[in-house]
DNA sequence: TCAAAAGTGTTGGGGGTACACCCATGT
DNA sequence: ACATGGGTGTACCCCCAACACTTTTGA
C-alpha cells in the first residue's frame, strides 16, 4: 500500500484522544488522576479517562488540548503524547484507535478541591482508579510508568505544583511519583545543583511551625542548563 | 464527546503505520535505514519510509509487522511503537494520521546487501536519508533520537547483529548509534558485567588478523538480571 | 617480520549514599 | 516549653573515566 493510492475508500477506524490528567494534593501525599463517569453504554456508570474524537481540522495535540480545556478549563499545562492504543477489540462499539496523552496540572493552585463539571468528574487516587471503562486501566498503568521514568531524567515535578513552592513540597511530589522515600539532604543538594530554581525572599504563611522558604522554577535557567548538557537525573 | 456516542458518523481520518527500519553494515560503521521509492504522486520519485494503511481487523502492532514482513520478508524482529504523527497537513491527499514504529534488523545476517523488492527499496545511511516524502524526515529524526536514548538504558544493540558476534562488533554498533567513540576496556567491562552474554567456544573465521571470540545474547540471563533490578545503563 | 586487531588492569577523582543534629516558629 | 517541620555537613565507598602495552594471527 505504502501511501501510494490517492483514493483510499476502505473503511476507516475512528480516532480518539484520551488524557491521563495527573495532579497532586499538597497535603495528602497522593498522586491523583482525573476521571469522568460515563452516562451512556457501553460501560455506563463506570469511570473513564476524559477524551474524545479527533476532528479533521485539528492536530492530535490540538485535540488533546481541546478536550483538556473542555474537561478541566485548564490551558497552558504540561501535555505530552504517551502511546497509541489500537487493539482491535478495545472498544465494543467498533474499531476506535486512541492516542493517549498525559498531562500534569497544578491541582492545589488552580483547581477547586472536588472539582466537577457538567459530566460527573472527580479526582481519584491513582491506586483507587481501577476497573475503568475500555482499556483505560491499561492506559493509566502505562502513564504512571512513563511518569515515573520521566521524572527521573527531566525536571517536571514543578508542573504539578503552584508557581511558588517549598523544597519539601517538591520532594513530596517526587516521592509520590516514584513511590519511594528520598533523603532530604541529598534531594535538596541535587535539585539545587541543577541551578534551575530561584530562591525567593518569601516564606510560607499560615503554617503552624517554622515557615519554609519558597522557590520558583526558572525556565530561562533551565534552558541554559539544558544547552550546557546538564542532565537532570535525580 | 468522551466516547459517549454510539454513533459516530463524522468523517474519519485515515490511519497508517510507517516503519523506520534500522540496520547496520558490520564493516562500514554506519547506521542504515530502509527506504522505498515512491512511484506515484504525491512526492513521486522521492524516498519514503515503508508503511501502509491499518486494516480494520488488525491491531496497530500487527499492521506494522505485516508491512514489515511485506517489505523486508523479515519476521520476529525487534519492533516498537515510536510516536504518532497527526499534523493536519502532513499528507497532501487528506487527513492521514500515522503511527510510526521503529525496527531493528540483523542486516548482516539475513538480508542480502543491496536488497530490493518489487518496489524500489534500498538501504541508506541515516545521514544521507534526507528530503524524504511527507514528514518522514521528521519521523526519522525522532526515531534516531529515541534509538540513541533507548540504547543507553536497555541492551538492544544485539538486535542489530547476527546471533553470534564479537564484542568489537557490538561496540561498533553502540558507537554508530551514539555517534561517539567508546573506550574499549570500559565497554567490555560494562557489557560483560550485565551478565547477559554467553562466551562461545568459537572464534571469527576468514579474518586476516587475530580472530576474536564470539558471543551470544542469552535472553534467559537477561530476564533474570532484569528481575533483579539490574539497570543496563551503558 | 610486519600489520592489524584482540585482549587485558590499575589508578584517581567525583558523585552518590548514608547518616544526626540544631534551628525557627506558633501554640 | 514543647511540638513540628526546616534546614544543614561530612565521610565513605563505589563506579566511572582515563590510560598503554602485550598477544595472536595471517599475509
Amino acid at each position: 500500500m505504502n501511501h501510494q493510492n490517492d483514493l483510499y475508500d476502505y473503511p476507516r477506524p475512528a480516532v480518539a484522544v484520551d488524557c491521563v490528567v495527573f495532579g497532586v494534593e499538597l497535603d495528602e501525599r497522593e498522586l491523583k488522576v482525573l476521571l469522568i463517569q460515563r452516562d451512556n453504554p457501553p460501560f455506563q456508570g463506570q469511570w473513564a479517562l476524559p477524551g474524545g474524537y479527533v476532528r479533521l481540522d485539528e492536530s492530535l495535540d490540538d485535540a488533546a488540548r481541546r478536550e483538556l480545556a473542555e474537561e478541566t478549563n485548564l490551558t497552558d499545562i504540561y501535555l505530552e503524547q504517551l502511546y497509541t492504543f489500537g487493539a482491535v477489540d478495545r472498544d465494543p462499539r467498533g474499531r476506535i484507535i486512541t492516542v493517549a496523552y498525559y498531562a500534569l496540572v497544578k491541582l492545589g493552585d488552580y483547581l477547586p478541591q472536588g472539582y466537577t463539571d457538567a459530566r460527573d468528574a472527580a479526582w481519584f487516587s491513582v491506586d483507587e482508579a481501577i476497573r475503568l471503562a475500555f482499556d483505560h486501566d491499561c492506559i493509566l498503568a502505562v502513564a504512571r510508568e512513563r511518569l515515573r521514568n520521566k521524572v527521573g531524567y527531566e525536571p517536571i515535578g514543578f508542573e504539578l505544583l503552584p508557581p511558588k513552592f517549598t523544597l519539601t513540597e517538591l520532594q513530596n511530589v517526587y516521592e509520590t511519583i516514584l513511590e519511594r522515600a528520598l533523603d532530604k539532604r541529598n534531594f535538596r543538594k541535587k535539585i539545587l545543583s541543577f541551578n534551575i530554581l530561584d530562591a525567593l525572599d518569601e516564606i510560607q504563611k499560615d503554617v503552624m511551625h517554622r515557615a519554609a522558604r519558597l522557590y520558583r522554577f526558572n525556565s530561562e535557567k533551565y534552558e541554559t542548563q539544558k544547552q550546557n548538557g546538564m542532565n537532570f537525573q535525580l
